[in-house]
DNA sequence: CCGGTGTACTTGACTGACAAGAACACTTGT
DNA sequence: ACAAGTGTTCTTGTCAGTCAAGTACACCGG
């Protein structure tokens, strides 16, 4: 039996492909994603199309009230400035840890060859060896919580990028370039500097976000079912 | 009808409930937590046992295999470390942020009066208001992925107090002195200072947990689950 | 035109059942 | 006697069908 890495039941698989839909954009955010059409599309029981939905409602890439449809939350400009700022600062923590160490993880060079080979493609084809750029320098820290932090973090930055799919926000070159002076810092022990440019790097592209998603000014409708959610955990 | 507040389905209620025994340390670590026995305790069916159990292990409350039962994680003195190296990293951004801006939030002083009036108490209790008392500080932000990224954290900080409970970690007293100076030094703008005391508050804290835990060298067999099941978001 | 009622849609939860995987004890062969 | 393979049992994964409960929306009446 082929048996694809990391999915063990039917549930994650239908989570991840649900995922994989998310973050290319496919799922409209007007219309409702119901039990029963996820367990029609899939072919499974109820039951196993409710506990993937549910799986990504803990994941805060669906949203959805008590005895209603799941919904592909509405990220706001208030949404993005929250979570470029969270980003941002854990970003830098990790930056001025690597750049003491002096050391910066050889996923981050893979990751960054990547967006070099890809030239001027599409905007949604730089997220992913963007996303594991960022991603694995977290990851270099060897800390389970910290990633896992910013791990439902990368899933909301990409939920972002969906849904201004389209609008290029920035340069593959420049963005190639600046994760490249990114290592070099941190490779030089600069964490001052290192730290200044990501921020830099960071502010760009949410600046560029909030113009587009301020463009369609939705009211804050989405502000407090993030925080009545909140109060889960 | 009577209805318990933040409390909408049976799952929730019987997840809330999971969750207090843990933070009581009234559920073992050893003995597994099958859907069987929850779904008998709360009489209810097994689907919805099934649902809360799931609830908690994506909370990372809870750990579990595939067709295996859920268990209470063990955490060592690696896990014990990294919650607190990222809890300090955490608040710290959080305390900056505050310093700045010269302002602690009201709950923070009611939690930490709750400390003060509780005298000697036993060590157990002194955890929520401590942990509210952090908690505030960090929504006081109003950032709801720090709060998030946060609320999880602190889970599993109670879930390590849990596990050594008896082992009274710290004076109540001296906590509660060092809120207080940690509230002047943010409201004095004295940023270097406050991180500079909270980190020694956490360390403190840190090191009397890493004792315990380490006392019991207990083999790290949880380390690969928590990296497994960091893959799934 | 506004307010209340009623109906349709969707989810919450249960019952009962079977399949599949994992751990453990047992048996068998050497 | 010991090692390896086998089988049983426990637990979870998934399914089907069903009823209850709640929400939203349309319809009707004042």
């Amino acid at each position: 039996m082929a048996r694809v890495e990391g999915v063990t039941s039917i549930v994650d698989a239908i989570a991840m492909d649900l995922r994989r839909q998310l973050f290319r954009g496919e799922l409209s955010t007007d219309e409702p994603l119901t039990e029963a059409s996820v367990s029609e599309q899939y072919e499974v029981a109820r039951p196993t199309a409710k506990a993937a939905i549910e799986k990504l409602v803990s994941e805060g890439l669906l949203v959805r009230g008590v005895h209603r449809s799941a919904r592909v939350p509405v990220l706001d400009a208030a949404d993005a400035r929250d979570i470029y700022g969270t980003r941002a600062d854990v970003e830098s923590i990790v930056l001025r840890r690597l750049a003491a160490r002096r050391t910066v993880p050889d996923e981050a060079r893979r990751a960054n060859a990547e967006i070099a080979a890809l030239g001027e493609a599409s905007a949604l084809d730089v997220v992913d060896p963007d996303m594991r750029f960022h991603t694995s320098l977290v990851d270099a820290m060897a800390s389970p919580r910290l990633s896992r932090a910013y791990s439902s973090l990368a899933s909301e930055v990409r939920l972002c990028m969906a849904q201004v799919q389209g609008n290029s926000l920035l340069s593959t070159a420049l963005i190639h370039a600046e994760h490249e002076r990114l290592l070099a810092l941190v490779e030089g022990g600069d964490a001052d500097g290192a730290v200044s440019l990501l921020e830099r790097h960071l502010a760009r592209a949410r600046e560029r976000l909030v113009g587009v998603l301020g463009g369609t000014p939705g009211p804050e409708a989405a502000w407090s079912d993030d925080v009545s959610q909140l109060g889960g955990a």
